[in-house]
DNA sequence: AGCAATGTTCATGG
DNA sequence: GCCATGAACATTGC
């Protein structure tokens, strides 16, 4: 559940079915996944309450008592649910938090990608640089204009590893990237500092209302699975490119392509993103 | 069999 | 320092 309206609907999902739930204790079934190690990472936790839920970026903050937190990053493939004590685990269950309400609040992640990370309260981001460095989460409050064009103005990469890069704005992923660049008309190769002032505005509109509206959407589900909890999200059905290679423009009837950039899958429409004038050699790809 | 998959990070080379 | 590319992490599914 990867990009920011995914883990924002983890948090609110989260919130209603955990905050002021007390650990127990914990099992740690994949020792790589935790930090400290899962000895002190478990001793920790015993007898803690989960006070609150926050987010930043793609990262959930679980705020414990005794001004602990810890930072979970779900990265490709991680889910939380909660279960009823003792109900069948699956071999992809890799952190088990055993509340004191005969519930289990797990961790499940089939590629084993995810990272979780005890710190005290308030050394985040002393503590995971990546975090540290976030940009601005996408509001309008916090993504302004000026911000953008400062940014945007002074890079010399391409849009489409740009807008991944959650140093420059928090939460972005490769779905809602290609879905923000159809949207606005840009081409996925464009060079951030050719945009225009006008495409700067629409692009930061696109990109404010796209997460807001797959916020409200609870998020897109690919990859189908079917747990048996949470919001199953239904945003997939309001995307435009993203997995619709092959497939007419919803604008313009011209077939939706898919191409790599930066080593991801990227979909576009050639005829409604053209490619900047001076953009070459890229013409190959599939 | 081979490759791609909602992500991040490290290493290398220009 | 900036930028691009490739690999690594680990597993599944097309």
């Amino acid at each position: 559940m990867p990009e920011l309206p995914e883990v924002e609907t983890v948090r609110r999902g989260l919130t209603q079915l955990v905050q002021g739930a007390t650990i127990d204790h914990v099992e740690v079934l994949y020792p790589k996944m935790v930090t400290p190690d899962a000895e002190v990472f478990t001793a920790e936790l015993i007898g803690r309450k989960i006070e609150k839920i926050d987010r930043r970026g793609k990262y959930l903050l679980f705020r414990f008592s005794g001004d602990l937190t810890m930072i979970s990053h779900l990265r490709m493939e991680g889910k939380y649910d909660v279960q009823p004590e003792g109900s069948p685990v699956t071999k992809h269950t890799h952190v088990i938090f055993h509340l004191t309400d005969q519930r289990e609040l797990r961790y499940t992640d089939t590629r084993k990608f995810g990272r979780m990370r005890l710190v005290p309260t308030g050394t985040e981001a002393a503590a995971l640089p990546s975090l540290a460095k976030m940009g601005p989460e996408p509001t309008e409050q916090t993504l302004t204009l000026a911000y953008m064009r400062q940014i945007f103005g002074k890079s010399h990469k391409i849009i489409k590893p740009f807008l991944l890069d959650q140093s420059r704005i928090a939460g972005l992923g490769n779905i809602y990237a290609d879905e923000v660049l159809w949207l606005s008309k840009i081409n996925p190769l464009t060079p951030v500092d050719t945009l225009t002032e006008e495409q700067l505005e629409t692009l930061r509109q696109n990109i404010i209302q796209e997460i807001q509206k797959a916020i409200a959407g609870h998020g897109t589900t690919v990859h189908s699975f079917s747990t048996a909890f949470g919001d199953a999200g239904h945003f997939q059905n309001d995307l435009h490119v993203y997995g619709h290679e092959g497939e007419p423009c919803e604008r313009c009837g011209t077939e939706i392509v898919k191409i790599k950039v930066a080593q991801r899958g990227t979909h576009f429409c050639p005829h409604c993103q053209p490619l900047p004038p001076d953009a070459q050699g890229v013409l190959d790809n599939d």
